[in-house]
RNA sequence: GGGCCCAUGGUCUAGCGGUUAUGACGUCACCCUUACACGGUGAAUGUCCCCAGUUCGAUUCUGGGUGGGCCCACCA
């Protein structure tokens, strides 16, 4: 028997080692500046790096893979670079916790530095799974090339983040206002909305009396905030209560205050909700904030930063909020305007971290503009092309429901500087010049007098910005915008941005906002949505519920061949959320078993050039590859490997394995010199190109394993190859056909207990079956046939 | 409260106005047939969530319900 090129009894995780080892170590995907194909840019969704790579990370970095491999072999030249996001709160909170210490109560210098140090640690273990995944990154080396991985807190990401702040501040996009925010007394500093958590909290709904001042009728208000109703502005009732219908248009006197405030009627007051009349506070919580903007009032802010009542409080001045609530009901019972008390427990807006109550509490902040480019922005989103196309709608919805100006200054360490001073006279601001990268909070004013009133003393800004500010910049960072100009303008808009839908209203929003808001233009062609990686019983994976997966742990059970088969065959990502399941994976594991099986047949025959006539059998096989060919390449194409992978999978098991190997066997082997020289070389011939082929079109799937066998078989790097396009060789018969009439041939022997190889003394076979006669009967053992319509075999 | 999505054998999934409803994993039975036992051949398992409507006919379309998921908003 000849013997197979193939040593390796099966593929494993020593020989994946093997291929990304060589590729970093040659450097083999790095971006080619001075290459004439066309580029196609991937702004790969920077990773925050203190935690290990998620499963579902993973996922979406091989299906990214899939997509830069595929054009790469229809010949483009790939910008694929690894960003890693390391600015804001993740990194901070794990610096806090290694080393218990506190935003409060650490010298900034110092804070930074024990950020830096959880950073050190923590980037080199996730970018070692992306590189054992088998991702064509660009580079694997923090660098300022073009494709080199890149850092969001490197001096010069973060130099360009200025950078772009300066550009918006000089058009005029960028105004500060005193607005009011998250404000966590604890920490005290702005949270995010997405660092707000809720609690179950017990609480005191306290029914007070306010008097209308034209009848001096009593109001019962129900409120849990008493302290605060030195800031209240109105009294509203639902427009459909009948009890307070009278009341529109006059007046209501604050107890305590004696402030006086219009009555009106508005459709957010609940009827059934306490005693159906509600004062507006400045700042209750956020829906007070949007309601005050709304009917035009002017707030009055009574909370300090420290969360003592200031003067607008009265008595309350000085008092923690907590200690003033207690000490106005005590005033108010004293004065028999407290005519009731209930015990509630509500939802309350704590501290994430601190466990405190959110108070909103007004600061200042800087804001870009949003509002004026709704219709822009909505105009962008029907301009890229989204993938799936319902995702689009998730941004366009959010375009619709954004109501203010977007908030991008936070009081935080760990993330990029505002870049300006201020004077300390005339408080001029002194915006710097850009290309450098600024810690004014730590450096001297760029400028030695002031240009409106000369003073020489200035003062730093000490906060940073929001970190979608720093994110939404990297199409521009990798293509080397406000660097190198030209490359910049040759290949911008970015090809493709993958990422989740979770963050279409936050990261990409934000990119093409910011990004036009700079350039004027839309900086995507493509977006690929994806959905979840859920665990195996489709709940959302989450560090709380402990139902994390690591890749660590699938690549060391399976590899990552088996995993991203996996990725691109179980479930559509443009879709639906699927499931993580190791038994799936392992499954997949079974096919590359069997293409490494197939391919240790093949190779163990040597290739033969193409005869000029190829057997029917030959033919028919080839037309069902290019069918495959035709089918990967229209949906790859589209970021749709899922129904390519199910076909080829399909084709490697039954259709080509099962069927068509059988029946080539014979004349492949041709030992019994049963068969012409040009008939065994159709079959050698057909068999190495269907292999070939099939490598190819798997290329982008499993880079290692088509890797592997294309070198050892075919002497080539696949991944450097032009990706197949389909022939059109016509199939002398239909496949069903074929497979039925095999199938009935192995049933009948089967049924009676018989070797596959036992002879057929009489067989029917479909007429259309009758050009593939010989291989038939050596596969079969065919002794006599005849054609018909129906199958017939006679043992 | 608003929005979006989903519902098919034990599990996961394809599908479509008419199919003996697809395939995979798992289960069971038999078989080492010279690439492969990580294999082969076959079998069992389904009121295609419920109700109503459209239709000659609905798993497929429409409406309602139920259950699940996600996003957003809110709780004076």
């Amino acid at each position: 028997m000849p013997e197979s090129k193939i040593k390796e009894k099966s593929w494993n995780q020593e020989l994946e080692k093997e291929a990304y080892d060589k590729w970093k170590a040659d450097n083999l995907y790095k971006f080619d500046k001075s290459s004439k194909k066309p580029v196609y840019s991937i702004d790969t969704p920077p990773p925050y790096v203190n935690t290990p790579v998620h499963i579902g990370q993973a996922t979406t970095y091989c299906l990214m893979d899939m997509f830069a491999r595929y054009k790469r072999m229809k010949g483009c030249n790939i910008l694929f670079p690894l960003g890693l996001d390391r600015n804001g709160l993740p990194i901070e909170m794990a610096a806090e916790k290694k080393f218990n210490i506190k935003l409060t109560n650490t010298p900034r210098e110092q804070y930074i530095e024990a950020c830096r140090k959880v950073l050190e640690e923590s980037s080199a273990a996730s970018t070692d799974t992306f590189l054992q995944l088998g991702i064509s990154f660009n580079s694997w080396e923090l660098g300022n090339e073009i494709g080199d991985v890149y850092h969001t807190d490197s001096d010069a990401y973060r130099t360009l983040t200025q950078e772009t702040f300066i550009d918006m501040w000089n058009k005029g996009l960028i105004y500060e206002d005193e607005r009011i925010n998250n404000y966590c007394p604890g920490c005290q500093t702005t949270l995010a909305d997405a660092e707000v958590d809720y609690a179950e909290k017990a609480s005191t709904f306290n029914d007070i009396i306010f008097t209308v001042k034209e009848t001096g009728e009593k109001l019962t208000i129900g409120t849990t905030r008493p302290e605060l109703v030195c800031t209240c502005g109105m009294v509203i009732f639902n427009p459909e209560d009948e009890r307070y219908k009278h009341l529109e248009g006059k007046h209501a006197i604050t107890p305590l205050f004696n402030k006086e405030v219009p009555i009106k009627s508005h459709p957010i007051a609940q009827i059934e909700k306490g005693t159906g009349l509600a004062m507006m506070c400045s700042a209750g919580d956020l829906s007070d904030i949007r309601f005050f903007r709304e009917m035009g009032l002017t707030p009055t802010i009574a909370i300090n930063r420290d969360g003592t009542m200031n003067e607008h409080a009265g008595f309350l001045k000085g008092l923690y909020v907590k200690d003033a609530r207690k000490k106005i009901i005590e005033e108010l019972k004293e004065k028999g305007l407290l005519v009731k008390q209930q015990q509630i427990t509500h939802k309350t807006p704590i501290c994430e971290r601190s466990k405190h109550e959110i108070e909103f509490i007004a600061m200042k902040e800087y804001y870009v503009k949003q509002l004026d480019f709704k219709d822009k922005m909505r105009e962008l989103a029907n301009k890229v092309n989204f993938y799936a196309p319902e995702s689009r709608k998730i941004m366009l919805d959010w375009i619709d429901a954004v109501s203010i100006d977007w908030p991008i200054t936070r009081r935080r360490f760990y993330a990029t500087e505002v870049p300006l001073w201020y004077c300390r006279k005339c408080h001029e601001a002194i915006v710097p010049p850009k290309g450098k990268y600024y810690k004014p909070w730590k450096e001297k004013a760029p400028v030695s007098k002031c240009p409106k009133c000369s003073s020489t003393e200035f003062v730093g800004d000490e906060r940073v910005f929001d970190p979608w500010f720093d994110s939404s910049i990297s199409p521009l960072y990798i293509l080397k915008y406000s660097m190198d100009e030209n490359f910049f303008e040759k290949n911008s808009p970015c090809s493709l941005r993958p990422q989740g839908k979770e963050i279409i209203r936050t990261w990409l929003y934000y990119t093409l906002l910011k990004c036009y808001l700079l350039t004027g233009k839309c900086i995507f062609n493509d977006a690929w949505i994806n959905y979840h990686i859920v665990d195996e019983k489709g709940k959302k994976m989450s560090k709380s519920t402990g139902n994390v997966v690591d890749p660590q742990e699938v690549l060391k059970k399976f590899g990552a061949e088996p995993f991203r088969l996996w990725a691109a065959v179980e479930g559509n990502l443009e879709r639906d959320d699927f499931r993580c399941s190791f038994e799936r994976i392992e499954g997949a594991g079974k096919t590359i078993v069997k293409l490494w099986n197939v391919a240790k047949f093949i190779s163990m025959f040597e290739s033969a050039s193409k005869p000029a006539k190829l057997n029917p059998l030959d033919e028919w096989i080839l037309s069902e590859l290019d069918r495959l060919v035709a089918v990967s390449n229209e949906s790859y194409g589209n970021y749709n490997f899922h129904e390519p992978a199910i076909q080829l999978k399909h084709f490697i098991w039954e259709t080509f394995a099962s069927h068509y190997m059988e029946l080539v066997k014979n004349r492949a082997y041709n030992q019994e010199g049963k068969c012409s020289k040009e008939e065994q070389d159709s079959a050698l011939w057909t068999l190495h190109h269907c292999l070939e082929t099939l490598l190819k079109l798997l290329a982008p799937i499993m880079p290692m394993l088509t890797y592997k066998l294309s070198m050892d078989l075919f002497g080539k790097d696949v991944h450097f190859e032009e990706f197949p396009v389909a022939g059109n060789h016509k199939a002398p018969f239909a496949t069903e056909e074929l497979l039925a009439f095999d199938s009935a041939v192995w049933k009948a022997k089967k049924d009676k207990a018989l070797s596959l190889k036992a002879e057929v003394k009489k067989a029917v076979v479909p007429e259309v079956l009758k050009v593939i006669e010989k291989d038939l009967c050596s596969t079969h053992g065919l002794k006599q046939v005849e054609y018909g319509k129906e199958f017939g075999v006679e043992l």
